[in-house]
DNA sequence: TAGTAAAACGATAACGATTTCGAAAATACG
DNA sequence: CGTATTTTCGAAATCGTTATCGTTTTACTA
């Protein structure tokens, strides 16, 4: 087992010093062709190449973007990390990847573990708990240290930082009026606890459509699930209850159980019931009868926050503290399918 | 904004030394009580942590974990990295996450970026091209110069090293003759190209199971696909032509395509057509009907692997060279739904 | 009081790399 | 042949820590 070959080494090898050997193998014009070639041949020979964690060190950047989000079994969070990732590879940055599992107390604790040198700048959404207490201190301290954010989907005003999110209430809006345009009256809405940013947002967008359409708006119509497991009573009343036509619901489990429980009820979709649901994801995809969604493109949120932490590190060099923080919306589109009619 | 404050600039502030400041903080009992609690003091103030990378330079070793997987929008795959995860934080590791998008490139490239010192060590699944290919020598490069690399899923028998894997034959062999078991005679199979290793497993296990219960091998129902979205005819034909009564997908896509094909063509699953899939995904529970699959546990095998690679780099310090590499085997079992009866 | 042991702290090397600056050697030039 | 100018190379600082080994100071013992 051959340990990394060093600088060092190398230079004690040949016999000459390790400022020769660096110089050479960066081509200096300062070194002679002669010892030049001879270092970068035997530095091949050995497969030698610097360390990155010496070079962060010495640069003090590390090349690599920390990743915090809530979960990772997630449609829309695997597809952002994919879009990060392409980013970040084709500027040369790794990415490490942390879960909060919508804990407050996790979230704080990876930031302080990655905030030590380990990284130059975050990308994060904000963990369900995170949101719930709306106690940012954690990132507050890091952006204070001149460490760049990116938040994503699950953002705050209460920060000021770049921030990468689709316009939630617009989408939702839109999703609603699309089913109104189709003649639907009596129109659900499964949604989330209000601390969640986006659920309130498309709360929101959904009561809009409503209003501008002069439908009465019902509050109970509207019900939120805390846990997806534990919500078939909940949901079955509502189905059985009101007569109700249609059902726009925040994300795509949602709106599969309801399709499920609705089967079950005998109703038929989308004949008897129409059914958007929010977040384009595998299931919506390929669930029968297959869903129409508001199609919400991780991969594109991912690719632009990396694209903005980034522009914003190789700032950094230049001018600091020029902070013009800017909220890029990433465009949604309804998807027609097999839900709705 | 305030820059993260090192060692050197307490030492300069309480007029010490740098190696009294770094033992005060340690606890070390050379330094006097006084000096001692004024310096932590200090330094809780200022919310001094240690610098991640000069710890990383000194002590030589990261604590972060290098995981290198095709696709990271892919549910089993998101789960292996969950089970990851969770291990490796609590055992205080970090981890970095590269896909290599199935190209082998892309692999070697990401590999000789990680393990130039920005890892302690590898865990992996093989792209496809990689195994198409059968070069390893990135591999074997790193394995040489010390790095650990516990491989999962898919793995070679060309690379010596730890690994986690499933019983897929094993498995397969189960599935298929549960499906015997209720009746079935013609069972096609809906598998990928012959490179992918967990493929070829899989059909040998689907033989496997054919021949023990003395039922022709049917060359022409074996069907492999090498892309989802141009397999539709390929499938209609094996549903059109053979009387097949079942099928075993090596996938919960497969599976779920095979389905609605079925539904198009007027077949009833699970009363014409019962379903297996293999890999038990989110797709499997929440279509219509859900599917029959074979559970293939992602987070225990990252969780598996995680400890395996952690042990090592914790024994590694100790006994250096005494490899005796071992093979998990992830204990798989059916999850019956409605696909089949 | 002299000598010694213990306590408290500091200087330095090391991890692996880059870079500035200075020194030596080689060449040019008058 | 002596001086000036390149060319070619090496020493040392630096990034932020920790650890080893001195060194100083204090206290204690004989």
């Amino acid at each position: 087992m051959k340990r990394k070959v060093t600088l060092k080494q190398i230079a004690k090898e040949l016999d000459v010093s390790i400022s020769t050997v660096s110089k050479s193998l960066r081509n200096s014009h300062e070194i002679g062709e002669e010892t030049r070639l001879k270092v970068q041949a035997f530095a091949k020979l050995y497969h030698y190449k610097p360390n990155n964690i010496a070079l962060s060190l010495k640069n003090r950047k590390t090349k690599t973007i920390g990743i915090i989000i809530p979960e990772i079994v997630h449609y829309f969070f695997s597809t952002v990390i994919n879009g990060i990732e392409h980013v970040a590879n084709e500027n040369g940055y790794s990415v490490v990847i942390c879960l909060s599992d919508d804990s407050f107390d996790k979230e704080v604790l990876n930031m302080e573990m990655l905030a030590n040198g380990s990284i130059d700048g975050f990308i994060m959404s904000l963990s369900k708990e995170t949101q719930y207490k709306g106690d940012f201190h954690h990132i507050t301290e890091v952006i204070s240290q001149g460490m760049p954010v990116v938040m994503f989907d699950r953002v705050t005003n209460d920060i000021l930082c770049d921030k990468v999110i689709i316009d939630d209430q617009t989408a939702a809006y839109e999703a609603v009026q699309s089913l109104i345009d189709k003649g639907k009256r009596k129109i659900a809405l499964i949604t989330t606890v209000d601390y969640v940013s986006v659920g309130k947002l498309r709360t929101d967008g959904y009561t809009k459509a409503l209003l501008d359409n002069d439908i009465p708006f019902n509050e109970n119509l509207i019900i939120k699930i805390e846990d997806v497991d534990t919500c078939e009573i909940t949901i079955s009343k509502l189905l059985e209850d009101k007569a109700i036509d249609a059902v726009f619901a925040v994300n795509e489990l949602f709106a599969v159980t309801i399709i499920k429980m609705a089967n079950k009820m005998g109703l038929q979709v989308p004949n008897d019931l129409s059914v958007i649901a929010f977040t384009d994801g595998i299931i919506s995809k390929y669930s029968t009868p297959t869903i129409t969604t508001v199609s919400q493109n991780g991969k594109k949120m991912g690719a632009k926050a990396a694209k903005m932490l980034i522009k914003r590190l190789e700032a950094d060099d230049y001018n600091e503290g020029e902070e013009n923080y800017v909220t890029e919306v990433i465009s949604t589109h309804l998807i027609e399918r097999e839900s709705t009619n």
